[in-house]
DNA sequence: TGACCTTCGGCATTTATTCGCCTATCGTAA
DNA sequence: TTACGATAGGCGAATAAATGCCGAAGGTCA
């Protein structure tokens, strides 16, 4: 559902106004910025909005409007039509037990960077092998191909020109390094940088739980 | 079905037009803008456009056309942005101790799925409450807003109006769910759907490892 | 109490829909 | 070749629905 030319006024308005208060306007308030005499008209708009997802409130609490998802999906929508920057709205933080934070101006999750980069591809990882760093069956590894890693990072490598793993590699000095993996169940590794190839640096993991056509 | 010449500037002026203002045209000023004398023509464009699935709308709603997914398929093929620049090579699976097969032909990591999704947002999960899961402090879900989901999947849920979670869905019948934390030290929440909001379900979860400015 | 939100009936304007009819183009069957 | 039907594009006018708006009265909350 698509707003009118007056309820994206409206909405503009609101979101503009928390930006710059810290809190939502009253509707008398949204009433004059807008020239508009009477409430029940400001009260309409409100309720258009509310029902079409754009906005939330609680009943009878004043200044309880809070943008909704659906607007900022609409805005992150028409920055990616035209930019050549692609992004998701983050809209926030989600804890146990605590309210979404809904930021007044939300960041962006920029996925641009990933499919511009020409050094990136992707691995699906099978085992347990980097299950104590959340790393599971099934998840996709991003990788960009770099031979140079710090201590710590999880790559990509190939030991002894035969197998390729998942591991955290560690620097141990003296030109050989130790490969971690985060099984408690499994052994580190450790090999002579001449018997490693690092074929790449892992930059993110994705875990998709729906199966697209 | 692809488009007509006259369809095709139909549509480019709607696209241009929700672009620039965030709400769509009325068939007034479409028809003004391509020099349609009769509106009927306007509507006859529209219908066409409708029942070719580049555009959606509501019946006697005002200014309620929409863009949809088949517009911006072919507008990502005409901006050279196709599907290899919407997805990340996947060169095999990778397995702790197993050399990367690496298959004939390599497939694909589709991401264009997620920024066409008009319904999509990103949230930062904080705490620990989704940790058996594998969801860890600081990772990013990818949620998409739904009402209807269903046994198992992992959503976001407002509680009696008043506090938002990432929790995994159960139906227990009877007018009650179980939202079910992945955390031992954590009780899953009973709560009838009356005081239930399911906002979202849970597509996919991204972890970054670099920090990107 | 004062600031604020909600609801009602009614009126004006904007907008979408539908109907009948016209022209041009194009492929195909007579 | 001609005739025909299908399709795209177009016009104007009438209709109906949604939207926008008002003032006043009545709630609710802190």
């Amino acid at each position: 559902m698509a707003l009118t030319k007056r309820q994206k006024e409206v909405i503009d308005f609101i979101a503009e106004y928390i930006h710059t208060h810290g809190y939502s306007p009253s509707y008398e308030e949204i009433g004059k910025a807008l020239d508009l005499a009477s409430l029940a008209t400001v009260h309409k708009h409100i309720s258009a909005l509310e029902q079409k997802q754009y906005l939330r409130r609680s009943y009878n609490q004043s200044r309880s409007l809070e943008l909704a998802p659906r607007y900022f999906q609409e805005l992150s929508r028409s920055m990616n039509m035209n930019e050549s920057t692609l992004s998701i709205p983050l809209l926030g933080q989600i804890a146990a037990g605590v309210p979404v934070e809904t930021p007044a101006m939300p960041d962006c999750l920029i996925l641009s960077d990933f499919l511009r980069n020409e050094n990136l591809y992707a691995l699906r990882v099978r085992g347990e092998s980097m299950i104590d760093d959340h790393i599971c069956d099934g998840d996709y590894v991003l990788v960009e191909r770099a031979a140079n890693v710090k201590d710590g990072d999880i790559v990509v490598a190939l030991i002894e020109g035969m197998e390729t793993t998942l591991k955290r590699f560690f620097s141990d000095g003296g030109g050989r390094a130790r490969l971690q993996p985060a099984n408690s169940d499994m052994r580190p590794i450790n090999v002579s940088l001449e018997d490693l190839e690092i074929q790449g640096r892992v930059l993110a993991v994705l875990r998709r739980y729906t199966i697209v056509n």
